[in-house]
DNA sequence: AGTCGATTGTGACATTTAGCACAATTTACT
DNA sequence: AGTAAATTGTGCTAAATGTCACAATCGACT
């Protein structure tokens, strides 16, 4: 099964004329990490959707940075969808974290589809909505809980995601959750005292409990 | 022109069908302050558009309670649109602020008219939007800024939305920014003392710069 | 005028998080 | 093995915010 196909079949658009028009316009394109999908303050011009991979979208201002979502496979980026809803430029940067496999979409067919294809309007709907229950879920977080939870919080996450041993720098989590690499060295080493977790250079081990 | 022609030309629903179709089923309805139009957990059975006066919409969580957004005149609490979609209970508590008219739809047009009318897909697709981008300026703001800044924030919003004067205690402020309330009594003080504005019992009056 | 409950002011202190400094450890690369 | 760069550990201190206690003030109602 082909890419487009995978897409087809996830999206479950099933109607001969939207597949024909995908197949057409869409571009499928492979990327090695670190590559930029949009960026902010530039126009959006195409729809990415992954097919492989992961995409993290953040945004930046006054030197600091917000980590809002990734986008996993069989989603796109809510934001770049929104931006193309009304046109404008995006309000985040998205860059590829793995290798990563898409699909690109020019954006002056995503909303046209969505008025004339049952499938792409419940894609395209339902983008939006998960795109906003994540990001309550983040907000609520970052109201009530310390960063301790957050961070083994982003840790469960992670782990699900892939598997027990996470590669990552204290450095790099600090990043993610908008603190300080001190604050962060200092949590985790409380977390492996508690039995939590084992620590191991740029790699951190959970523990099942 | 009575609340539907409001709502017919806000919303630029030209379609005569459509019109005819929310005359048929929706129902206009006035509420005083206080009224829960939806509630946490239950399911929904109408959406509800503002016309006049506005709905606090806020989530609670093991006692505390985090503020969402209000709905103004012309707008739809979008988390009830989701829901509408989905299908699904609601994730948040939704009450009128004042003496409020609201037009209410039931939930089983909601989705079906979106596919049918481009003026109603485009109210709908603009909601969640626009919803999207407020919640994401929470975000930012809960991330970046100092309670103090937020506080302000706070009270120039409502000045907007009214007058110089805003008829709030301390201990609600509270509340809305989620902090307690000798930190907003002292930052007041601090602020009042700045200048920025003059304290009267259950009223903070701004004073312009 | 007097009472009561809600609201506001404020000092003292605790907790959480951030920031600085510097040492120790690990990896990559010669 | 030896060096450089990145990563991690940790003590000390500061800032922001939360908590407790209690007094003062205000408004509503008798």
């Amino acid at each position: 099964m082909n890419e487009f196909e995978v897409l087809f079949e996830a999206l479950k658009i099933t109607e001969p004329t939207l597949q024909k028009e995908i197949l057409t316009h869409g571009v499928l394109g492979q990327y090695p990490k670190g590559v930029f999908v949009v960026e902010q303050d530039k126009y959006i011009k195409w729809l990415a959707i992954v097919i492989h991979g992961s995409v993290r979208v953040w945004q930046e201002e006054e030197e600091r940075e917000i980590l809002l979502y990734y986008v996993n496979p069989l989603e796109t980026c809510s934001l770049s969808l929104a931006a193309t809803f009304k046109d404008y430029k995006s309000l985040v940067h998205a860059r590829t974290e793995n290798n990563t496999t898409l699909i690109k979409i020019p954006v002056r067919f995503v909303k046209q589809w969505s008025f004339e294809y049952q499938s792409w309007f419940r894609f395209t709907t339902q983008s939006f909505i998960t795109s906003y229950e994540d990001l309550l879920m983040s907000y609520k977080s970052l109201a009530f809980k310390r960063i301790g939870e957050r961070l083994y919080d982003y840790l469960i996450y992670s782990k699900e995601l892939s598997e027990n041993k996470i590669h990552i720098s204290h450095k790099a989590l600090a990043n993610e959750l908008g603190t300080t690499r001190e604050v962060i060295s200092r949590l985790l080493k409380q977390m492996e005292e508690e039995g939590r977790l084992k620590l191991h250079f740029k790699m951190i081990e959970l523990i099942n409990s």
